[in-house]
DNA sequence: TCGAAAATCCCCCGAAAGGGTAATTGTCCC
DNA sequence: GGGACAATTACCCTTTCGGGGGATTTTCGA
């Protein structure tokens, strides 16, 4: 059973300390560098590529997110976990965007948070049911048609779909078998129903984007 | 501490009693109605509105996900659960898309499954890491430029980003204080770079839409 | 069955988009 | 120094887009 090499990202010296005793005093696991700066980091790290890395948010400088963007590119074999005190939303979604693929919050239990670091090792993304709860949210905010779709009518809706692949007026006149006036006509109202001027627009306002 | 209702829908009768059983048999949860099929399910459950469903992904005739949409809509305050041997993308994703907000596969112990349903009932989202780590990277896969920009040059993606947010060429310009033509040149080799002909075909190409 | 909403079509017109070509200025690298 | 490439500007041209107006038929619910 190979040991687990973790890398620890956290300014506050007291957790900082904690995290290092907690790991080196587990079996499978082991923890020779640790950093309480962003900057820091990204010296060292690229060089040493441990198996996983705790990366705390709030560090003064440059801050966690932008550590693990940066670092993410440069060992993609390592796996980042966030250890913070914040679980809102943009937080967390900042976080999964620049590479890290855990999530745990800094009152999680010693013993869980050795379990966490199994799993994100072993190709799990560990991270509690409030926090899965939130980027579950975002998803399904993000896949929900927004309510300005809902105005539409069925036919504007569905010419709106072709205008989202980016079919040519004629284009879709050739689909549904109508005039390239009528579609014309359809996406003049669509326009006018969500308020704006060009095609660009009245996705970006369709749909989230 | 009041209970938990919890509903189940699920095909295999050894399956389906045996949850009802465990629910039955704990604290503080209670299982009055069980259900083979979705359709059955549509019928009665939302007249009951159970704080929790289990529901199964693989059943006959209407599949769990397509029941879950449905019944989501009606009684928006019950927390869906799938339970399901399946852990591919594919069906995590169109499930949360569908409005589960919880997701355990069927090899989850006994005392696993009832914690899931306390933590999805006080509005957590339990699901295995491994489960998680699909979600995630389906995020992450969203939100990663698409390789296609990345021979774009500089200028290239800055144009293209205004581009994406409705602006006319002449915005553009004014923006970067450059004439409407150099902007107009810029985005024909894009438009080259990524074999398009119109804008939206672009940003479709270039984000992944 | 009456009317409103939706869907269909048409004309005019100016602005925007997109294809093609050419030329100038840098910068970076061999 | 020369070559490659990025960024810039300019001009040509055609098509498409989108705003304005008006008109007819279909549909569907009150």
């Amino acid at each position: 059973m190979e040991t687990i090499n973790v890398a620890i990202v956290e300014d506050l010296e007291e957790i900082r300390e904690a995290l290092r005793v907690l790991i080196n005093g587990s079996q499978g696991f082991s923890c020779t560098h640790v950093y309480a700066d962003a900057e820091q980091a990204l010296l060292e790290l690229p060089n040493l590529k441990p198996d996983v890395a705790l990366v705390d948010i709030h560090l003064p400088g440059l801050n966690g997110i932008e550590c693990v963007q940066d670092l993410k590119d440069q060992m993609p074999a390592t796996q980042f976990m966030m250890c913070t005190v914040y679980d809102d939303d943009d937080h967390i979604f900042d976080a999964l965007k620049a590479g890290a693929t855990g999530y745990i919050l800094k009152r999680t239990s010693p013993a869980q948070i050795l379990e966490a670091i199994r799993e994100l090792h072993s190709g799990g993304s560990p991270m509690s049911s409030e926090v899965a709860r939130r980027v579950i949210n975002s998803i399904q905010k993000k896949h929900a048609p927004s309510e300005a779709v809902e105005i539409l009518t069925q036919r504007e809706k569905e010419i709106l779909d072709y205008l989202a692949l980016g079919f040519l007026y004629k284009e879709i006149a050739d689909k549904l078998t109508i005039s390239k006036e009528t579609v014309k006509k359809h996406i003049h109202n669509i326009y006018e129903k969500l308020q704006v001027q060009t095609r660009t627009e009245a996705l970006n306002k369709a749909f989230q984007r």
